[in-house]
DNA sequence: GACGGTGAGCTTTGTCGATT
DNA sequence: AATCGACAAAGCTCACCGTC
């Protein structure tokens, strides 16, 4: 029988049941017996209208729908023992909150120290930031594990219809070089002829601005290698043996100790960063004001960008 | 490898007490 | 009286282990 309410008695049992990895071991915690787990599980199950865990066996498996009710009740029961806490150990404190933050695995270090440095500090504010891949990304926020994510790539809104991109910003792409290249400033781009260069993937939005650059400028530099992390791309150029294409922001720290130099900025050539949020949603009041200060940190790089990439 | 004993995990059934 | 939540007991299934 499928209700409209929800008894959170059994939501709890449940709760337990999957935090504890089976009946066995929840029944022993809440001191209950087995077979009352089991069909407080089972009216769950059936008010539900889904199977919450595949028996294997012996074992529990959650499945999907499984899997989405245990993060709700995380959050729901979560918050319940963050209540508990503020009541008895923090009389008039304020409730902490955790933004849950993705961001493109190989963004720049620097880029996202730069977007949370204003916030770090914030009374009751907390962070979890995770790195991953764009699939991976879009899962977790279309679960809900994620509140927002960063990337230099808009997801393509065709493909995944429940998220929305914004575009934040554009970072200054150049190419930057050890002290050796500095000769390399006087002709750029021509001087890049035959020059040793690391380039980011062809998966980068970067990249294909920066071939056409090049197309148009009619250079062909010895391109050494492709790699997909700026970090990567920092490391490779420090080495001294190769010039690299990158967001100034991500060698700003070697710009400024001249440990690096900018040898050449492309005309035109900056990188895109999104913010991609869950369409049906209204973001978070905190993370509406955490992009809205980076977008307007790089208010003019908007001016001539839409609104929503697709 | 086949067989049987044992234990673990889960479900079903029947029953009881508290609450509405 | 109906419903809910709890219990005990029994049963089912499977993994593991020792023995032949």
């Amino acid at each position: 029988m499928q209700y409209d309410w929800l008894n959170y008695n059994h939501l709890y049992y449940f709760w337990v049941i999957a935090n504890e990895g089976g009946i066995v071991a929840a029944a022993r915690k809440l001191r209950l017996a087995e077979s009352t787990l089991s069909a407080q599980l089972r009216y769950l199950e059936e008010s539900l209208g889904h199977s919450l865990f595949e028996r294997q066996h012996r074992r529990l498996k959650m499945t999907e729908p499984g899997r989405l009710v245990f993060d709700y009740a995380e959050t729901i029961f979560s918050a319940g023992r963050e209540m508990l806490d503020v009541l008895r150990h923090r009389p008039g404190g304020k409730r902490q909150i955790v933004l849950r933050l993705g961001v493109l695995a190989g963004l720049s270090k620097n880029l996202q120290l730069e977007f949370l440095a204003p916030f770090l500090g914030r009374e009751g504010l907390r962070f979890a930031v995770r790195q991953g891949s764009l699939p991976y990304l879009v899962s977790e926020l279309a679960n809900h594990r994620l509140d927002f994510f960063i990337s230099d790539i808009p997801v393509e809104t065709n493909k995944s219809r429940d998220v929305f991109n914004r575009v934040l910003g554009t970072i200054p792409v150049c190419v930057v070089g050890a002290k050796k290249f500095l000769g390399l400033r006087r002709k750029f781009p021509d001087s890049l002829q035959g020059a040793p260069l690391y380039l980011p993937t062809l998966e980068s939005s970067v990249r294909a601005d920066f071939d056409r650059f090049l197309g148009e400028s009619g250079v062909k530099p010895e391109i050494r290698a492709e790699l997909d992390d700026i970090a990567l791309l920092r490391v490779f150029v420090l080495h001294g043996q190769g010039m690299a294409v990158l967001p100034e922001i991500g060698v700003r720290g070697e710009l400024q100790r001249k440990t690096l130099f900018v040898i050449g900025r492309p005309p035109g050539l900056r990188e895109t960063i999104y913010a991609v949020t869950p369409r049906r949603m209204r973001p978070h009041p905190l993370v509406a004001e955490i992009l809205s200060h980076f977008a307007s940190r790089y208010r003019d790089s908007l001016k001539a960008l839409p609104e929503e990439a697709s």
